[in-house]
DNA sequence: CCAAATACTTTACGCGCGTAAATTATTTGT
DNA sequence: ACAAATAATTTACGCGCGTAAAGTATTTGG
């Protein structure tokens, strides 16, 4: 920078100052700035510039598993709204590993994150280190909440999530059991088991719970596996199953096939099968999911929002807000 | 730091030395300052750490598109294998877009890397941006190369790929028809239609392409789209259909379910469609999908590898290196 | 026990930038 | 044209650490 200064005439401060904000100097000495750029291609050392700044524009992005498309999505769409904002977000994930989370947040530290939005592995997380986490960083916590930490939290309501393709499925046709993992790494995972124990309850149907072993975050090769046994057991005891997320339901879907299993909502078919989500895939499953999906726009937009205004300082008490889903009619249910 | 060893007793350089490397002090000494880390939880600033260190272990990872499981599943490979090598790997994704893919390795210079791992987007990469990085940064290129930059290439042999598994189709059933993208965004894909092109003649059968429009990365539509079209006009002239890469054919599969036409390899059903990648999710379609696909550890591990070894200085002149797919057999073809 | 080797301490400077304070130059309003 | 307001410059220090050099303490070998 100092180099560049001398080339471009204008003292190093200035320069530093129009880096940080283009329109904080004058029209002509923007101008001058502009013309040595093309000539040096220079650029500022961002982990540098945040080295000594009060308020830096950093922002991380941590989620549990970057290789499910889900996280994926809302990572992307988290990021955007970060950039369009004027923030700086870096991506991190845990790849599902709690130890990996707290040397995630641990590194982000030194970022000097103006805030970060987090959404914890959830069960497996360590619970102290995420709130010491919280306590000094602004820390929005979305999609799985952990106790009430973080400034607040957004995610989706998953008891209206259960509630509704439960009730859709009860008017549809059979009323459905549940298809679930035994030791979900999720929290929101028993939401939706209770909602769906309580809707059940609430329209006058008798509840069936089915609970698959496995452990880890190969959902789909659970949902096979597991649906292969509770179909040869004949476990299900109707022919509507709501699965607990959609990459159950995807592994499901396989089991069925590979019985010879036919899924959808057709006479000719066999069962119907659900998913909840509205992950990236349930479009192009055979049959396409029915699902009832997270509104991934308003969780992320209201997350950033939520974020960046207390940056900006407009603390408020903690709060969390729940979103409901839209359900997907599609021809697996 | 200064404050930290002034509580442990040693001094601030040693200190440093000792998380350089902890086994570059005196045991005692070392014993010391783990005695205070645990009354104090000190952990050094990373990128301050950085900021004046000769060589540094930061590795970037650049993916093009990170919500595509196969390139999330490699860079989390890929990831793995730098830590386990003491390197510290910051993972990027242009998210599809060229203008964001130079952003990113603009960024990634003030990270100050030792060298990066770059999996450009191919034929929408701005060449000359990319040419400058290489030229300052070691980098080694994979999944798809671009001229002869970086250190080295490392990438699956896609004329193995297409090859066999075209070869695998004729011997099984009607020789196959080619699914792809007209204009596909990365460059192994013309290698695939050449290799289909060149081994359909070599078996001495009469090869067909069939090209669907659509631009960016939502390959599932384009081939559901694409299907549904190709299927109505049937301009498929065999009954077996080879898929440029895995999420074309998840969509045609979409499209063929929508159709009611029966995908698989037993006489009742009406097509066979092939994939090629060994996507994450190809197991996990009705009918699962037969495929051909990239060694993924190999791949990763000789990335890896030869990046790490470039590092250490062991320079070599630039090679490229195609490692073989695997057939993965399965219902769908 | 002593000399040599090794480890540690002190001191000092550097990385690439932010930022505050005091001066000086330029623009603006009238 | 002149005072007031605004912007740039100069100077200086700080962020959190790496690292080199010279000196001091500790360990090692015989």
């Amino acid at each position: 920078m100092e180099e560049f200064s001398a080339i471009s005439g204008i003292s190093r401060p200035t320069v530093s100052k129009y880096f940080h904000n283009p329109e904080s100097v004058r029209k002509s000495t923007r101008a001058r700035i502009e013309e040595a750029l093309e000539r040096y291609d220079y650029r500022p050392n961002i982990f540098a510039m945040n080295q000594n700044r009060k308020l830096t524009k950093n922002v991380g992005i941590v989620v549990p598993l970057l290789s499910d498309p889900y996280f994926a999505e809302i990572a992307r769409n988290l990021e955007q709204r970060c950039i369009d904002a004027g923030y700086r977000p870096t991506l991190f994930s845990a790849h599902g590993d709690p130890d990996l989370e707290v040397e995630v947040l641990e590194s982000l530290r030194s970022l000097k994150p103006a805030g970060v939005l987090l959404a914890p592995l959830g069960r497996a997380s360590h619970r102290d280190a995420l709130k010491k986490f919280c306590d000094d960083v602004p820390t929005l916590i979305f999609d799985s909440s952990v106790d009430e930490l973080g400034i607040a939290f957004v995610g989706s309501d998953n008891f209206q999530f259960t509630s509704h393709i439960t009730d859709y499925l009860c008017r549809t046709g059979e009323p459905p059991c549940f298809f679930e993992m035994k030791t979900p790494a999720n929290p929101n995972a028993h939401r939706r088991r209770q909602s769906y124990l309580d809707a059940m309850t609430a329209f006058g149907h008798e509840p069936h719970v089915i609970s698959v072993e496995g452990e880890g975050w190969s959902f789909e090769e659970i949902g096979r596996v597991g649906g292969h046994q509770a179909l040869s057991n004949k476990q299900f005891p109707t022919n509507t199953i709501l699965c607990s997320n959609d990459r159950l339901a995807i592994g499901l879907l396989t089991a069925c096939y590979e019985q010879g299993i036919k899924v959808g909502r057709t006479p000719d078919c066999a069962i119907r099968v659900a998913g909840q989500d509205g992950h990236p895939h349930s479009r192009y499953t055979c049959p396409p999911l029915t699902t009832i999906s997270h509104d991934y726009d308003a969780v992320s937009k209201h997350a950033a929002i939520t974020l960046l205004a207390a940056i900006d300082g407009h603390v408020e008490p903690w709060k969390s807000t729940r979103l409901e889903g839209k359900l997907i009619l599609r021809d697996s249910a």
